[in-house]
DNA sequence: CGGAATTCATAAGCTAGCTTACTTTATTCC
DNA sequence: GGAATAAAGTAAGCTAGCTTATGAATTCCG
């Protein structure tokens, strides 16, 4: 097997570490903007780190009401906003999902997202080349092109090897 | 103003010489498969194709509903199936909808739709170079790509210089 | 203290995307 | 003619994504 570039999270990853260190990330990136994490955008982004894929909407209530009053869905669609707001939950256009965002990009960067088919679990990758160059194409159109959605549906390695 | 590359259509173009020219095509690509194009398939496409921008399936039902008795969910979402694959619509998938497929680009090549948040007409643009190099990228991290959606929302020319 | 802003709860509802299940109507082809 | 296939009609329903509206709790801050 050669060297894969580490897109995936591997199977059998400590799950619970990476959990906390994405809310870890979190609470520093809020206390930055002096945004703030409450319990519930807190319990809305542990649901989505843990999973590790992207969950609907209603997924993320379900996941919720496991350790709390279930809550209502305007309850999780604020939370997700903000989440999204500040750039710690992707919206995953195709699948009408959200997903924890990675944190080995910066914001401005562009992201493509590589689907796994088979296990649900999304890699991320950068596509900043990708997207100028999609850009430039767009431009010379006329076209301006503000938000890019490359999703990529597909099977992922580890997947492949069993 | 500088030349434009037509990936969307003129504001004042001749909508029902480019509706009846895709319906032409469309009637040619099912003669050469031995493929039934049905009246409903047939008006189902005009409906998308004489919008020039993505439609929801309701949106479909309202349109065929103006010139026939109002047809059932499931009796679009068939011609839909059918229209897909016969290469004839695509599928949006940010937007749960379907663009009646532009016919300047073969079937293998990969496309980018180019959506315009202020009229919500489609533009597609080739994007095989791009899509070859999303591609490798994601290979290198031992994914296997499929399927590629890449839609990018914007602003296209027309309405830009209004 | 009192007003403003933020956040969340509660309740209710809409719509649109999509499906299941079954029947009816051509059409084809032997 | 009669079986088999393809296409469409009919009826009903589910779910999930998302919203509107209103009011309570908390905090901030002057």
């Amino acid at each position: 097997m050669t060297a894969l570039k580490p897109a995936f999270p591997a199977p059998g990853h400590d799950h619970d570490r990476c959990t906390a260190e994405g809310i870890e990330h979190a609470e520093r990136i809020c206390a930055d903007r002096s945004q703030n994490l409450t319990p519930i955008r807190r319990q809305v982004l542990r649901a989505l780190l843990s999973s590790h894929r992207p969950l609907g909407a209603y997924e993320v209530i379900d996941e919720l009401a496991r350790v709390m009053p279930r809550p209502a869905p305007i309850t999780v669609y604020r939370a997700l906003d903000f989440l999204m707001q500040n750039g710690l939950v992707h919206r995953i256009e195709s699948r009408n999902a959200f997903l924890a965002c990675g944190r080995e990009h910066d914001d401005a960067s562009a992201v493509a997202f590589l689907i796994c088919e088979c296990c649900g679990s999304v890699g991320e990758i950068p596509a900043t080349a990708v997207a100028q160059s999609l850009s430039d194409a767009a431009r010379q159109t006329g076209f301006t092109p503000k938000l890019s959605v490359v999703e990529i549906t597909g099977v992922c390695g580890h997947c492949q090897s069993t």
